[in-house]
RNA sequence: CGGAGCGUAGCGCAGCCUGGUAGCGCGCUUGGUUUGGGACCAAGAUGUCGGAGGUUCGAAUCCUCUCGCUCCGACCA
């Protein structure tokens, strides 16, 4: 279609038989820069037969989770190592779109860009601790000079090292950095794709506030923003409360994305708004203290029984009468914790009780020198390392618990004349049906996939590597910090969880690669293929994104590929609609088909975008 | 790091137990017929069977080591 160039320096172009201009380059219509005579049409203008968007039949062997096998299928993403992908065009696109509504509205907060370096000398990180403190999953390697780096997994010390230097003064803050770039965690297991891979894309900022009532301020301004991005992004997702874990800090929310397949478990709340991670929902100590006659401590052979559902059994009692008792080692000191059988323990709540560093479940061997007996029946009954007590066990008579040797439970337990607990707290999970503690409504459980992350930091950072400032007083102060994380390519791959049916990906509007697909059903009639490109035209002098279907493929084969990359709005060139003047459209999320007019369809399929981006 | 499993054509898999010609489906190439929901016919191309070593006349197959990947668990913003 295109002519031959004639070999001036302006002849990029020829000529085809609509008259348009045709860059010789991508072989697509307009879109050249007239100053320059260059193509710059690849953002807004593609036709698919000169695109790069390998679709596959079938899913990929090692693709677990639905957005994972979509986004191999659609030609989204590539693998290159374990947790680290390829962004391929179509998949870049998605990407680009959330980095722009997240630049947007960190711009629109205050929020100033930066780009600070992937790879991080060990300096800074030992003045923070976290050298020592952050262990494997830190990729460490050396330079040439045999000097220590690492792949920065986060950039809290780079960050602070660049406001250190330069600000000096009250004047000068508050200030609030960000940026967005490839982060590297060795994650001991990648998994899921795009979800949790070691290699990721973030965007991290980070607020300098000379105070508490301004840091607070600086919070609440991401926490306002966070909400207009995900909104923006058209997702279903909620804000819960967080516990603050390894990065510290005094408090957190996370945002998370409902999706039946998230990792993290959201309770909330369904007579009010609040909302919280499993790790950190509080539940409520209420109960009346049983009435229950007393009774006297008997020994059972419980042969074999491990766990509650066995020993409940043979015991004939209802695992809310048995009390497990769970030794976990605090930063190497082993501690008992009392959970009613049918809960389950917090270890975030017991490790922020004992504050400690390090918690993890005691080994059979650590059982045994603490308690004398093997796994599996640990008792209170006579330990002499402190015991923490879950608040529903005070309400309880006559348990059973573990004897402290093999196979022998014992029953008729009970607190204060049996055995003494050093503390009583709120240690375990919430479930569902328990109470709110604000309004005193239902607790229910939802699953979520947490998209974003903000801390209010204080000055765990700047104190440890001197970031201060002088206030009016001439005196010097600690900066107050804040910190707050958004997964671009966890909130592509959130958006496909949430968003998507048997057949495929069923974009929103806003993340959509393209907005709209031209579907030139049989590109050798040429009314049609005139009809397909004239409305391709209109469409990008529009301003709309569209993707020009113009392969010479079997329709069900187009069709397939159209539902499986979920473009939100398709529109079929066809034979048979062209005979009436009608072009047909289907809204990808609903399978909802009506009829367009030829002429106005350009203008009705720009309105249907736009109110889509709109949110109407 | 503990447990399980998998590496054979671009993708999905069979063959391995019981050693002897490397195969199937999809995709790809060429020609023809087809064209509104993953077409049909015909002809093709594509493999150091993850790598190294060993046993054997002979190894995809048996043995040892190694590398990579996946899943469950532990861990984790």
């Amino acid at each position: 279609m295109a002519g031959t160039p004639c070999g001036s320096v302006a002849c990029f172009w020829s000529e085809n038989p609509y008259n348009l201009p045709v860059c010789l380059w991508c072989r697509g219509l307009g879109g050249t820069d007239p100053l320059l005579f260059l193509c710059i049409q690849d953002t807004k203008l593609m036709r698919y037969s000169q695109y790069f968007l390998p679709t596959l039949k079938e899913n990929p062997a090692d693709a677990e989770v639905v957005s994972h096998q979509l986004m191999m299928r659609a030609g989204m993403i590539r693998k290159v190592a374990a947790g680290v992908y390829s962004y391929l065009p179509f998949g870049l696109r998605s990407i680009r779109k959330v980095e722009q509504i997240v630049r947007e509205e960190m711009n629109r907060a205050g929020a100033i860009e930066l780009l600070m370096p992937m790879a991080n000398p060990a300096e800074l990180w030992q003045e923070s601790g976290r050298w020592d403190y952050y262990g494997k999953e830190l990729l460490r390697f050396k330079d040439r000079h045999q000097r220590d780096f690492c792949m920065g997994p986060t950039h809290e010390e780079v960050v602070t090292d660049v406001v250190r230097s330069f600000v000096k003064s009250y004047r000068q803050l508050p200030v609030n950095l960000y940026q967005i770039q490839t982060k590297f965690r060795d994650e001991v297991r990648p998994r899921f794709g795009l979800m949790r891979g070691r290699e990721f894309i973030m965007k991290d900022a980070y607020s300098f506030d000379t105070n508490d009532e301004g840091a607070n301020e600086s919070y609440e301004k991401m926490r306002q923003a966070y909400c207009h991005i995900f909104e923006r992004c058209g997702l279903k997702y909620r804000m819960v409360e967080a516990d603050s874990g390894a990065i510290g800090g005094s408090f957190s929310h996370e945002f998370m994305v409902l999706a039946a397949t998230g990792e993290d478990v959201v309770i909330s709340c369904e007579s009010c708004e609040y909302s919280a991670n499993i790790e950190k929902a509080v539940v409520v100590d209420q109960g009346e203290v049983s009435q229950e006659p007393m009774r006297e401590v008997e020994r059972v052979v419980t042969e074999g029984a491990h766990t509650v559902a066995d020993v409940s059994l043979m015991l004939n009692l209802d695992p809310q009468q048995i009390v497990k008792t769970m030794l976990v080692m605090a930063d190497d000191q082993p501690v008992a914790v009392l959970i009613r059988g049918d809960h389950e323990l917090n270890e975030a709540k017991i490790k922020n009780l004992l504050g400690a560093s390090v918690l993890e479940l005691a080994n059979p061997e650590q059982i045994a020198e603490a308690t004398g007996g093997p796994v599996g029946f640990s008792g209170p009954l006579g330990l002499k390392v402190p015991i923490y007590a879950d608040n529903a066990v005070k309400y309880l008579r006559n348990i059973g618990v573990g004897g402290n040797e093999k196979d022998i439970h014992l029953e008729g337990v009970n607190l204060e004349r049996d055995f003494q607990v050093t503390q009583f707290a709120d240690l375990r999970n919430a479930m569902e049906g328990d109470r709110c503690p604000h309004c005193g409504g239902q607790y229910s459980n939802t699953r979520g996939i947490e998209v974003g992350h903000i801390f209010k930091l204080g000055t765990k950072y700047s104190e440890a590597m001197k970031a201060t400032f002088l206030d009016a007083d001439g005196k010097a102060n600690d900066i107050i910090m804040g910190c707050y994380g958004i997964g671009i390519g966890r909130t592509v791959a959130a958006s496909i969880e949430q968003n998507h049916d048997d057949d495929g990906m069923i974009w929103p509007m806003p993340l959509a690669p393209f907005q709209v697909l031209v579907n030139m059903l049989n590109p050798k009639d040429d009314a049609v293929r005139e009809a397909a490109e004239n409305l391709y035209r209109a469409l990008l002098d529009a301003g709309v994104e569209v993707l020009l279907d113009d392969r010479d493929e079997r329709p069900g084969a187009k069709f397939k590929d159209a539902d499986l990359i979920g473009i939100p709005l398709n529109v079929t060139v066809g034979a048979r609609g062209l005979k009436e003047g009608q072009l047909e459209v289907k809204d990808r999320a609903t399978g909802e088909k009506s009829m367009l007019p030829l002429e106005s369809a350009a203008t009705m399929l720009q309105e249907r975008v736009t109110s889509a981006l709109a949110g109407v």
